[in-house]
DNA sequence: CTGTTAGCGCGTTCAC
DNA sequence: GTGAACGCGCTAACAG
């Protein structure tokens, strides 16, 4: 059992009202008693339980944070920046993995409920909308990187669509027509969005849309592997290969170096999502940069009730870019 | 505010008690109440409030996990294994980030004791011992992979020396002689462990030790890229490197990439841990394989308290082992 | 089978 | 400046 108020008031020879009053710098106490508080709770090495405060002031100061996958560089880089603005507000972070998985999410948010959370960021989360609506009832809700629109859910989202149709009109312009294109989780909807900015970019250039040239993914490495052993038995190989993130082109990547297929010689690759990783990976990826840093920020800022105005001046800085590197050649 | 205990019992014309008693599923309900009972959770979407029941229970059903960089794979899949594992139990996880910081450390700490947090799990922390000590009378403590044996904290330590005399044994044998090291952080126990196991093998050998081969990092990757230039402009460069973490040892790799250095034809590189990469990187780097996975498990479980015999099965597992790939050249 | 009482550790409210 | 009483949501112990 550990040491409570009481047993620093009984040493203190005070209150524990008062002993709540030192430790909280409120109302006026006696330079004398404080001091004597002050010794008795450094002798007993008391410390506030945070769980009885929790209860009665109705408020945990804790944000849960869930994440699709936290071994995902593009996530717990997203972990790190949003602990960082969480604790500006001292605020804790409370974590939650859900390896992409609908019930996970669930029961997160549930014990988010349970356990007084003030609040829930949701990053890419597959629930459906209806049910994200219902349970913004219960816990204020933000949602990253994914649309609300239909809802009155709180999000924070940054349309896909250009950052996809830049990547491949500018691989058309590189010269490349026959382009793969490795999908996402069908259920996303940025998956959606970039799939449409492809096919649109085809249109405008009067490419025709080859299903034969999608291949459906899920977001991991693994896929983008899996993705090249089917491209390289095409009767007609693409000559570049548009990755929906940089997880599936950096495996697409590792499948071709193991091939001895030489990018960006052999055949191009542009991913998307620009995660940073912690090593220099060569060749140097080209692909679509995705603010996911003011994107986090935003969330946790939105959720702890910055005002509005203060919120809106990251807003300038939500769109995606194009990030030329090295694996994309010119067909001349 | 949320729906409690009472709303429910009320709806359902019976005491707080009886709802309890559905809820936990104790004691005994005539068929009917219960039925009663469960209508009115349902209607009213009642959530148990966990931190209620941590004030009553004294027990949080949450432990902590501290690790020093949640962005490095090596702590991310820990992290990873460590909620699984957790999970099984019926426990979340609070995951913390140091930040390899002391400071840190210490905050989270004391942060884990407010909300009642049931255990602590430090991975490799950079508090001093008698620290750790104290700490651990105010809240039960593991320590994993650092050794505690001078004091009366749990500990699960993996000794790191065999395997670093292991690897540079490895060097030797394939006709090394000049092999560069790059340390970790100094304050780590098994930083020493690996350099004694990296001296030691030279020693065998009748190798001299040569300072000028020794270069300190901070087992991230910026480090290992830094040791390149400075290894590069040595009058006599090593013809092999060893660095004391995979972290480390790609971004070495990278340094030499990005300078025209080929792995393993101009220079060897062996690294330390066997972190698992989203995918596969070129040249695959030969190391000393780390069995963090029954080792996190192996805290996770002295934690919860599974009887000794159940956890000393894990034992036989926890040696670290020589994985040889493509990263050491044999020099003939 | 069900309800009442008391208390987990703390802070708010209102006295003194 | 300080303290006593009450309640946050829940459950253990004891009635009935």
């Amino acid at each position: 059992m550990g040491i409570t108020i009481k047993d620093v008031a009984k040493l203190a020879k005070v209150s524990t009202m008062t002993v709540s009053r030192v430790v909280n710098n409120t109302g006026t106490i006696a330079v004398e008693t404080r001091k004597r508080v002050l010794d008795a709770i450094d002798t007993l090495h008391y410390k506030p339980n945070t769980i009885a405060r929790t209860l009665v002031a109705q408020k945990s100061r804790i944000i849960s944070l869930i994440v699709p996958d936290i071994a995902n560089p593009f996530f717990s880089e997203l972990i790190k920046h949003a602990e960082a603005e969480a604790k500006r507000f001292g605020y804790n972070l409370f974590i939650g993995d859900a390896g992409w998985d609908i019930t996970n999410e669930r029961e997160f948010i549930d014990s988010s409920i349970g356990r007084m959370s003030d609040g829930v960021i949701l990053v890419t989360p597959r629930l459906p909308d209806e049910e994200l609506q219902a349970l913004s009832a219960a816990i204020p809700l933000v949602v990253v990187d994914r649309s609300m629109a239909q809802t009155k859910v709180m999000d924070v989202y940054v349309d896909n669509y250009d950052g996809a149709f830049e990547a491949t009109e500018f691989l058309i312009e590189a010269g490349h027509e026959r382009i793969g294109y490795i999908r996402g989780w069908e259920d996303v909807l940025n998956t959606k969005r970039r799939e449409q900015g492809y096919a649109d970019a085809l249109k405008k250039h009067g490419i025709p849309y080859r299903p034969e040239l999608i291949q459906v993914g899920d977001y991991r490495e693994q896929s983008g592997y899996n993705a090249f052993r089917y491209f390289i038995e095409l009767s007609e190989r693409p000559t570049a290969v548009f990755a929906s993130n940089d997880m599936m082109a950096y495996g697409f990547i590792s499948a071709c170096i193991q091939n001895g297929v030489r990018i960006p010689y052999d055949i191009s690759v542009m991913g998307f999502d620009d995660i940073t990783l912690f090593f220099e990976h060569v060749p140097r990826l080209s692909t679509v940069s995705h603010p996911r840093i003011p994107m986090i920020r935003k969330a946790v800022d939105m959720l702890l009730g910055l005002p509005a105005d203060e919120i809106s001046k990251f807003d300038a800085e939500l769109h995606t870019e194009l990030v030329i590197r090295d694996s994309v050649s010119r067909l001349d």
